[in-house]
DNA sequence: CATCGAACGGAATCGCGTGTCAGTTTCGGA
DNA sequence: TCCGAAACTGACACGCGATTCCGTTCGATG
């Protein structure tokens, strides 16, 4: 797949190779900083290049961060989609082991850099109209993926037959967004924190 | 209360009043058009008055926006704590009533005006560290109010006495938060919305 | 080793927004 | 009607950071 050949002259990769490092770069110091209060210089500064080397690679500011978020986001869908198709289950029990595989997942990536929870959720929105239109495109996804999940549950009778999949499923995602959000005051909570998520989910909290 | 007298010199009334337009006309702008895009000078111009003046009310750009979320989180824990004690009920019956009830408070305060939940949600936390913790804190202290209910209802005996009540309260909160967010794109969703949390947290979502 | 083009660095440019200040206006009281 | 204090105004000084540009360096090629 990678191998679609032309030159890929080493200077070619080389050059990829640093293009790389300064998205990094920048999201380490947007991550740190914030984006308003990093600046160009601040990015270059960090790798040990000239500031006008930056504009080699990028158009300007607005661009980096962009490609900074595809990549963060790029990470999220992964995990809401990896190895997990809605209709590769078939009974509660499969959902609840399949709910758990996808928790941990988004839990791994939230809780083992907290700068990915802060910069899509805190940094990103604050940016500009277009980028808090991604975030929310984001949300939008998400809810569209849980709710596939619940109306499998529907159809095959292993979910309550009234469900609103829809809103249900942003509950859902709400109460996920709250996990990410808690761990980044509390990560050692997120276990504890995922746990109370489905034992909602699945018995609700009124006694029996 | 507020008659805690003084002067009170017309000219002080006056003089109140004007603090409070700019106030008000400094929330316009932000949600309008973000706060790093917007000025000071486009905060004077919306009330026709000099940008000069605005320094003798406030500091600075970043005094005003603590001034604005000030406000903002105010009208939040008012509909968060109003009428609204935990040991005001005693079963789940009423605990219901109680929580559709709070829930309404909420919907009204970010659904009437999407501005509130954008600027406190999308734009404050990307301001600076401290604005983001202000967050965090509304958030903490959501849970700590969420928790208190939930803690009431076990000893009470009509909510599961096994519930990790701090867990559990911000996986509701989160939840709240979703319906919060999806209303932003979707504000005739509301009720739906806050009808399917309240499904989930009563009776989850397994089938019988 | 000479040549040439591409990549690099950082000094200089440019525009913008914050915050100040000195002159002007308003207003209440005598 | 007049005076002085307080409030207002907007031109201006200032700093900061994004972007540009050109002299220098690097590295491939013959």
């Amino acid at each position: 797949m990678t191998s679609s050949a032309e030159p890929v002259s080493r200077a070619e990769r080389k050059k990829q190779e640093l293009r790389r490092e300064i998205i990094d770069a920048a999201f380490d110091c947007f991550a740190e900083r914030g984006y308003h209060a990093t600046g160009i210089a601040d990015v270059a500064t960090r790798l040990g290049i000239g500031h006008g080397t930056f504009y080699r690679y990028f158009q300007n500011k607005r661009d980096i961060v962009d490609h900074v978020v595809d990549d963060l986001v790029g990470r999220v869908t992964g995990a809401l989609t990896a190895e997990n198709a809605p209709d590769a289950v078939s009974t509660l029990a499969e959902y609840r082991e399949q709910s758990a595989r996808i928790g941990e997942s988004l839990a791994r990536i939230f809780g083992e850099d907290p700068r990915v929870p802060r910069l899509l959720l805190f940094e990103a929105p604050g940016i500009d109209r277009a980028m808090a239109e991604r975030i929310l495109d984001l949300f939008d996804l998400a809810a569209a993926l849980t709710s596939a999940y619940l109306s499998h549950g529907v159809e095959l009778g292993y979910l309550r037959a009234d469900l609103d999949v829809d809103n249900t499923a942003r509950a859902i995602n709400g109460m996920i967004l709250g996990t990410a959000i808690s761990s980044l005051r509390t990560p050692e909570a997120q276990t504890a924190q995922s746990e109370a998520l489905r034992r909602v989910m699945y018995d609700g909290i009124a006694a029996r």
